[in-house]
DNA sequence: CGGAGCGTTGAGTACTATCAAAACAAGTGG
DNA sequence: CCACTTGTTTTGATAGTACTCAACGCTCCG
């Protein structure tokens, strides 16, 4: 499960383990560009794609107002992103999973509007964004998919909008339980098992909540059966239960 | 102030009023698409767009779910998209004033994400997304430069989930007012009179306050001479105040 | 083993929501 | 033009959820 790689800080660039792997054999699929291309094409992308940048836990990726040159799919391990605010304040603003896309805020300013963290040992590729622009003119599918990609992105953060704007404590943990679990389930992982990469401050900050809040909520899940949580190991005990707590239940009439 | 067209729901394809106007000598000059473009492109740029649709207050540009067609620059007046949460409640996720681009959560996939609805008659240049697409392919600038418009979306939405998760009802209300005074300056409207253009409500749900809520905070900032409010009508007394307000003065150290 | 950071739990508080009522504005039809 | 309806906005009283402050148990790692 964990990578098989450590102590490399300066990775060296060509190896024979398996992160040289290429678009066309990773095992992570269409996840992180929905290509339904051509062999061709994959091969192109793959040209461009720089691999092998393993991160240590606590490494970052970029930090907010660095250059943007590139965007970046996680290829192993976790990642949250977050802005510092003007009063110094962190806001994580999303956390990254294998097959996930991050940067695309960057591309806006030219320079990225928040910075990237790795949560525990993780790998990336790496995919230049002056090339991914170039390759997208020659290959309408790609930029068509890379629109959708962005768009998506926009979509789901409009969901987290509704999440903060609308929900109590309870639906807010429920809702990313479920998010979890369903992008655990599209990497064929347990959708009911599984181990939280971020610590509580961090999904507390995420959810708009204290940490002595989403503490709270979790125990008292517990204590309703819903979730078995043992420090950051959770297992969804009913999931129709935690639909319905996410859903938000009221019904007035 | 107001457009001089009403009544028109079938509206004539051509005729000879302002918005007529092409890309090239529309006033708001280069706010809704940032091209820095030659001549020759906004020529082509103006062929695709499809433009003379007046909408009354209350209308529906496109509702969630509808195909995905086109995107659509506000040319006056404004608008308010929302989605439907799971409930059956509303969610405003945002608001758009003349030069601003809308409807690219409907991109991801081929179906809007959200409805826009206009807060006041309104009129929109319609950009069918295929054409776009293709025009893209052309031109890289202009592919260029719709990377950087649906980035730009994806930094206002992730600021906005900073303001949810953070801050105070007096602080986004502060935000809110000053996010719509420089939005007026670009279009070199007064960026201390202006009048809003939604509701109290659309304020609430967008800010995830109660009206209630709101109606206090605006009579709060009115009493600390910070605001003039009477009713819709806004006048900005002491931006300095106000962006203090904005920009949470704790200052704990 | 001990410290540092993380996580849990408790008590009290505060901000905002909820409920309720009334003033006000806008639109309709007689 | 006015009575009437409907929806918006404001203001007040009360309640509840989540925050703050505080203490302590747990983990991880040097």
């Amino acid at each position: 499960m964990t990578i098989p790689l450590r102590d490399t800080t300066t990775a060296p660039r060509r190896c024979t383990h398996d992160y040289q792997v290429s678009c066309s054999n990773c095992r992570l699929g269409t996840i992180c560009l929905p290509l339904a291309l051509e062999a061709d094409a994959i091969d192109q992308l793959d040209e461009i794609i720089q691999r092998g940048r393993p991160l240590q836990k606590g490494d970052h990726l970029y930090r907010e107002s660095d250059d943007f040159k590139s965007v970046f799919a996680v290829r192993s391990g976790s990642f949250k992103a977050y802005r510092t605010t003007d009063d110094g304040r962190e806001q994580v603003t999303g956390f990254y999973f294998p097959g996930e896309v991050m940067g695309m805020d960057g591309i806006a300013k030219n320079s990225h509007a928040c910075s990237a963290k790795a949560l525990e040992t993780a790998a990336v590729c790496e995919i230049p964004f002056n090339s991914l622009s170039d390759l997208s003119v020659k290959m309408p599918t790609l930029q068509r998919h890379f629109f959708q990609l962005m768009s998506r992105e926009i979509t789901e953060d409009q969901q987290l909008i509704t999440l903060l704007s609308k929900n109590t404590a309870e639906e807010r943990i429920a809702a990313l339980m479920l998010s979890i679990s369903s992008r655990n389930a599209r990497r064929k992982l347990s959708a009911t098992n599984f181990r939280l990469p971020m610590s509580r401050i961090d999904i507390g900050n995420y959810l708009g909540l204290t940490v002595e809040t989403v503490s709270r909520v979790f125990s008292r899940l517990q204590k309703l059966e819903v979730l078995q949580v043992s420090n950051k190991e959770i297992e969804i005990l009913d999931l129709k239960a935690l639909q319905d707590v996410a859903n938000v239940i009221i019904e007035t009439e």
